[in-house]
DNA sequence: ACCTGAACACCGTTCAAGT
DNA sequence: ACCTGAACACCGTTCAAGT
């Protein structure tokens, strides 16, 4: 158990090259690059060169480019607020929507980073512990199990696929222009659409130029939450038709 | 008015060199390198290869990879069937998850587009089609303009947020493996995460396996729809508690 | 008008060599 | 163990020149 192979302990002993630097401080340079100059700003090579080492030094500390990005990511979905859901006073679907604003919030303060949670699989710890407040909170309002975890599901394609739609009309550098500068940019660009082939689109440009706005996101999510199936238990499947059994 | 500038018809009768291709034809090339070697094969030098032509030749054509990516969507999402939507005859609830569901269908035969749909602003005609024939079907189902546009939106988010997230953990190469297999393989990989960090998430692994199956995905797109507002006309703002006013 | 040829300024990743 | 130096096989895009 003990002597035939070296510890950690007596590697660092030998006293090899110390690191220079640790994945915090290159996470830390890829965000900084991330928030000045977009997703297309982010290499290994330019983290590297912002670090003042070489390409291939950066492989000490991420394994490839979707290595560097997932820890992006780790770092930003890190640093919502799920006290917002495991608080068990407020009502569990205010506090949903309370979170998921915040959430939408701190994504928008990194733009890129919204794309890049639909690129990849959201396994992360990040994620984990996202989802596991979730559940907890769809627990507390009385869901079952099965029906709180596709819930959950539901609740965070609604809420992250929300904002990836509205930061890919963007340049996705921050600080993004105000909602409602972007609101009348996107009007003005619905007030040229053809009336005779798009009559419905025609008539609801107005509704459609706030698609991007932090009301039409609580309206999408109250919705789906308003849908949800109720502690009674109905089936949760497929059948349903309206209201309460 | 004539005889300052050249017009296209005198400028066909110098009888400059012809274009060796269409627009079409890039984006087959295009389409069949997404499909065979997934987002990553996809670029201006591979389709002029593909296309036996120097690099540059395919700016004739596209503006920039971003155009040729639009392209892409543009060709896929306009496959989509919206006769589902439009068709009278079908309850409106079903017609949409129907549609949906096909669309999802459609999607998974081209994985990468999904991913695209989530990283650029859907603005094209085939965007604009599709947000059309779900206009028109929200309002047979009695929802009024403004809450049908809402609604549109959060059932677009819904649908290809979920179906880009299910991408986001294959490769993105068609023919994506069965549903079954991909469930499976999250399944082993669920139940091995620890259940005293994330207990909820752990007595969840069943259900959260079957995150990506058209089953959760039409029980999400249910809710949503069943958390609409009714026509009866309810502020549908922020304050609705439940059921039918 | 469209394509070729050539170049510029990048990329991610790998390998061998230094310390 | 970690970094440097150098290389490989790519990118998107631009420009001038041919036809």
């Amino acid at each position: 158990m003990s002597g035939t192979k070296s510890t950690p302990d007596e590697q660092r002993r030998i006293r090899p090259n110390r690191r220079a630097f640790t994945e915090t401080q290159i996470v830390d340079a890829a965000l900084a690059l991330l928030d000045e100059g977009g997703v297309a700003a982010v290499s290994i090579r330019s983290v590297a060169t912002r670090l003042g080492v070489n390409p291939n030094a950066i492989y000490t500390y991420v394994a490839s480019r979707a290595d560097l990005e997932r820890a992006v990511v780790e770092r930003v979905l890190g640093a919502a607020q799920l006290a917002r859901l495991t608080d068990p006073d407020p009502e569990w679907r205010t506090a949903i929507i309370e979170f998921a604003l915040e959430l939408r919030t701190l994504l928008l303060e990194h733009p890129a980073v919204a794309t890049l949670l639909m690129s990849a699989p959201m396994d992360g710890v990040a994620a984990r512990d996202l989802g596991e407040a979730l559940l907890d909170c769809l627990a507390r309002g009385g869901l079952s199990a099965a029906d709180g975890a596709r819930a959950a599901y539901a609740i965070m394609v609604q809420t992250i696929g929300s904002v990836a739609l509205e930061v890919a009309e963007t340049d996705g550098k921050p600080p993004l222009s105000p909602e409602s500068e972007r609101i009348t940019l996107r009007r003005t660009a619905l007030d040229t659409i053809d009336g005779d082939r798009w009559p419905h689109t025609r008539s609801s440009t107005d509704v459609m130029a706030q698609w991007i706005s932090a009301d039409q996101f609580a309206w999408g999510l109250r919705a789906l939450l308003d849908g949800l199936p109720e502690k009674s238990g109905r089936p949760a499947k497929f059948g349903s038709d309206e209201g309460a059994a």
